[in-house]
RNA sequence: CGGGGCGUAGCGCAGCCUGGUAGCGCACGUGCUUUGGGAGCACGAGGCCGUGGGUUCGAAUCCCACCGCCCCGACCA
């Protein structure tokens, strides 16, 4: 491909929006544009690279055998509303009219698809097991967007679906998964580690993400160096030390003017913050209302909140005057007093002797509060987020917390979907069984943009040569001046086309300090510079991307390199 | 949805406060020179100043509304 015909333009001021390293890099290379928030176009390179990242999956996925297909991106309503999301689902779940005014929906996933597929297809127990899949588009309208392409609203996914006979099938399609994850981010170029994970609205049995480390990233992972301990913070256990045993106090009130947290409140009365009990007020989804209550030296949970209370729709905070209707008040909460809420309490808080509490009167609080003597959870267990250096659950010693961009999913479904549109097959007792599922996903776009993350320095990208959008950029200098030049650079550019192994193609009329930067920017793996100084030397000047290591190679070498993708030596590999 | 910021040429920005009809760098076109690390000179093209309304003799600039984009939070995979 020759960069004098490419559609693409490299910048050199990086662009304003750009927070992320990968999004500035891609931006800047020429690999992609925005079109709107959380809406991007693909440039020929981008899509060069997707491809490959597709490509890569495709193995993995086809080599347990998975059979792609493809499902559509527009879905009558009626199949969401026969799986009940179209209900339980948010805004994200973008729906319309078409011209005859029948409710639609943009797909943001395919179970219900494949569910529908299976009931018309599997008859019998001789059909399964079966892995699917496909690559689609999804839109999901994000309340937000974010870092490029690392939380966007259209993207393309792999969805894979397990269909199996029972629960020790989908145990066996879910770990094939889970090896071919491993293979396919290890081929990436990704270090990613499988963290347990919530299973969330769809209700499954088990899920494991498979998570990249970065500053940016919108997950916290809780890690034990020690063991092989790894959950997201959703759903990590904590481990919480008894306190010190106290003879149980009278309460007391307290004149707190101000202390409206925590932080304000233990200063104040110059208590630790494990000494205070913290309160934060919900709204289920159904339309309970909730008082969580943790000590005040930790964070409420809302993924185990949610789960504890079964919430469907979820968790909203409370607003001021839903929270004084029930006899409460923020800033100075506690379950005492309270009506109509339903109380969770934290299993630590119960163990806590005599901490302060809100009073529900503005400017006090009381001092001694204990559990359950001075007021009746409707449910004590744990709902506190794990924090850094808190006991790891399973061997104690102590865990860190990370920040990390959840790059595939795997999950157990069970038989909901299935049972939901009545996907049976005959067993060999003659019995109807549900089809049990398990779903699998792998976002490309913020693949792609965690692959940047991992690999590029202050001049660009370095992509490893599994994705690389082309194997070498080839750079001519003073091809204007000396013809031999630029008939080496030309004969070698076609060799590698003639040879079905692409190469990018510098054959701009360039000075060489731009060809060079941009050859950096664009981060092919080799750089293959001819010029009239690397052909007095010998031959070709070959660039790795990722170490800088320089040498000359013959033309001969060159020239085997690009029909066989490799170096003959060692020496430059 | 709450908080903050920003919309002026493909990209990065100035001009706005104090109203007088748009500018800089990069990129782009032509010519000459240059040619191993973002070249030089000359000439040139490119802008409903996000949109609509208002104030004014006159609005990129002041006022109002809306739209869009980014960041933090909420939310989410």
């Amino acid at each position: 491909m020759r960069l004098s015909e490419l559609f693409f333009a490299t910048l050199r001021d990086d662009p304003g929006e750009a927070e992320m390293a990968s999004h500035r890099l891609l931006l800047r290379a020429g690999y992609l544009r925005q079109l709107g928030s959380g809406i991007y176009s693909l440039l020929p390179l981008g899509k060069k690279v997707s491809d490959r990242v597709e490509q890569v999956i495709r193995e993995e996925i086809d080599a347990i055998g998975g059979q792609e297909m493809e499902m559509p991106v527009v879905h009558p309503a009626e199949v969401w509303k026969e799986s009940g999301r179209y209900f339980k689902i948010g805004p994200e779940l973008v729906r319309f009219k078409d011209r005859s005014e029948r409710d639609m929906v943009l797909a943001m996933t395919h179970e219900e698809v494949v569910a529908m597929l299976l009931r018309d297809l599997v008859q019998s127990y001789r059909q399964l097991p079966m892995i699917v899949y496909h690559f689609q588009t999804k839109f999901r309208d994000e309340p937000r967007s974010r870092g490029g392409l690392i939380r966007v609203r259209e993207f393309v996914m792999k969805d894979s679906y397990s269909c199996d006979l029972d629960d020790a099938g989908l145990d066996e399609s879910y770990r094939k998964h889970y090896a071919a994850y491993e293979k396919i981010f290890r081929r990436l170029g990704l270090e990613a580690i499988a963290v347990r994970s919530d299973v969330g609205i769809m209700g499954g049995t088990a899920a494991h993400e498979f998570m990249v480390l970065n500053d940016f990233g919108e997950d916290t992972l809780v890690l034990c160096d020690n063991c092989d301990f790894a959950d997201n913070q959703q759903i990590a256990g904590v481990g919480k030390p008894d306190p010190e045993p106290e003879g149980l106090l009278s309460m007391e009130d307290v004149e707190t003017p101000g202390a409206t947290t925590i932080e304000a409140l233990a200063t104040f009365l110059n208590i630790p913050k494990s000494k205070t009990a913290k309160a934060a007020f919900f709204v289920t989804g159904d339309g309970r209302f909730v008082v969580a209550i943790v000590r005040g030296d930790y964070d409420v949970n809302e993924t185990k909140l949610v789960n504890a209370l079964k919430a469907r729709g979820g968790l909203r905070p409370a607003q001021l005057e839903e929270i004084k209707g029930r006899g409460m008040e923020a800033g100075y909460g506690s379950p005492l007093g309270a009506r109509d809420a339903v109380i969770v309490v934290d299993d630590l808080v119960e163990r806590s002797p005599n901490l302060v509490a809100g009073a529900n009167r503005v400017g006090w609080h009381v001092r001694n509060v204990n559990v359950p003597r001075d007021y009746q959870p409707d449910m004590i267990l744990d709902i506190a987020n794990a924090r850094e250096g808190d006991p790891c659950p399973n061997c104690g010693s102590p865990v860190k917390l990370r920040k990390g961009i959840e790059v595939g999913n795997i999950f157990k479904l069970g038989t909901d979907f299935t049972n939901a549109f009545g996907s049976m097959y005959l067993g060999e007792d003659g019995e109807r069984h549900p089809i049990v599922m398990g779903s699998y996903g792998i976002g490309l776009g913020r693949n792609v943009a965690c692959i940047v993350e991992a690999h590029h320095d202050e001049k660009g990208i370095a992509w490893p040569d599994e994705v690389a959008p082309y194997p070498a950029h080839l750079v001519s200098i003073g091809a204007g001046r000396d013809e031999k030049v630029r008939e080496t650079a030309e004969r070698l550019h076609d060799l590698a086309k003639a040879a079905g192994r692409e190469i990018l193609y510098d054959d701009r009329d360039e000075s060489p300090g731009v060809k060079f930067t941009d050859a950096e920017l664009l981060g092919m793996p080799w750089t293959l510079t001819v010029s009239p100084r690397s052909l007095a030397a010998g031959g070709v000047e070959v660039t790795r991307r990722e170490s800088g290591e320089r040498r000359t190679a013959s033309i001969d070498e060159v020239e085997g390199f690009l029909r066989t993708g490799r170096f003959a030596g060692a020496a430059a590999a």
